[in-house]
DNA sequence: GTACAATATGACCTGTCGGTCACATGACCA
DNA sequence: TGGTCATGTGACCGACAGGTCATATTGTAC
């Protein structure tokens, strides 16, 4: 947690401060991101740094939160078209406003997600605890759909749930990437092309999962 | 390359260095490993380490280089069981191969593999060539199968790569990380239980990248 | 033996890192 | 005005990085 002298900042100096921290981890990921540069570019000084944040960790800690929440807010006001979808059609939904939001704020997601999906893997304990989130709500969908009758209850749900976490991040990856080539990225990922191609990526995966143990376990 | 000075060793020499060289990228990947702990691991003076290699990016191209080579090696020796597989079957027997590859080096194919797929995103243009490999084969694949009237000739190509490479390396990550904690390895990798969870996985892409198209893209 | 080249060594170079601390500045209150 | 307390500062710390280089050791040929 940021320190209180951080927290009685005016806003825009603590924005000033989070971008740049944003720009320097996107960059250079946790590991080689350095403090030095951090307090350059947003015109501190390294005291003041360690005024504001108990020390490296910290800041990117809060980043990770400042991140979760916008997330959240993001998707509260974007409601799902229709109460009774289907799991996959929800998880399709779920995917495409994602894929929005990243888009909405490229660096910070590039940020967070290079140093979670990345340096996360060998800093487990630190980051364990927002990963575990996404895979909670995996389960729990992949549980929901099987009592719906939409994937077959003989499904491995960890297996299931790793597909569905493998492909999330591979997309948002694609995406991200690609949209930073773009000059409006936005409209890029508004773009029907685009769209079809989510589409496309999230059908090979649902039609997969759908159907695939039942049909291919006794093959073996 | 490294130095003539380096291929003069004695093969115990050499082996060594290596060895110690590969534990360190495994351990830190590229940006953290270090050259003074690959030196004081191996017993050899900084100075020698300077003979032998060109700097730190040379070691791991050497490493690289080698993996290649005995990778290559490998899959000469275990042709598959019959010229005229399906081109998915053929698929399959390449990645259990290479999950057997990967279990007998373990710590290699950390190495190598951690540093290509995630610092690689980020130095771009020196492991290119690599990954280039590897992306061009798929695409052959691809392109094989549809001929074979596999895969339906409307699919894009370039997408349906983007699906096996993220697979592949999604699988040989799990089965990495999930054999490293084993007693035996190579046993647990040869295991039906994991050889299941191996074709599940493959199935999943599979059953996905058959029919997706031709089957969804009319809904959108 | 001696001469000469190949190899080995570790102190040393410059640079950067994350983090600390004695001190300067400024705001508010008596 | 002087006192006090929050905020700001940058020189400085020890650690370590990748890389160099003068010197010492070794191997070989005569």
């Amino acid at each position: 947690m940021p320190k209180q002298t951080f927290l009685n900042l005016l806003e825009e100096k603590r924005q000033t401060i989070v971008n740049a921290a944003v720009d320097e981890f996107a960059a250079y990921g946790y590991e080689s991101a350095s403090i030095n540069r951090i307090v350059a570019n947003s015109g501190i000084s390294k005291g003041s740094f360690y005024q504001y944040f108990e020390d490296k960790m910290d800041v990117f800690k809060y980043l990770m939160d400042v991140l979760a929440n916008e997330k959240m807010e993001f998707f509260k006001e974007k409601r799902p078209p229709n109460g009774n979808m289907d799991t996959f059609e929800y998880f399709r939904w779920l995917v495409k406003i994602g894929m929005e939001f990243n888009s909405a704020y490229p660096r910070m997601t590039q940020a967070v997600s290079r140093v979670l999906l990345v340096e996360g893997l060998y800093y487990g304990k630190d980051f364990a605890k927002y990963r575990q989130m996404t895979t909670d709500a995996f389960s729990a969908m992949i549980k929901q759909a099987m009592k719906r009758g939409e994937v077959d209850p003989s499904v491995d749900v960890e297996l299931a749930v790793m597909v569905m976490d493998t492909w999330t991040n591979a997309i948002s990856a694609y995406i991200l990437n690609e949209g930073m080539k773009q000059k409006d990225i936005i409209r890029w990922v508004r773009s029907a092309k685009t769209q079809e191609k989510i589409d496309k990526l999230l059908y090979v995966m649902e039609y997969g999962l759908r159907k695939t143990e039942s049909q291919f376990v006794s093959k073996t």
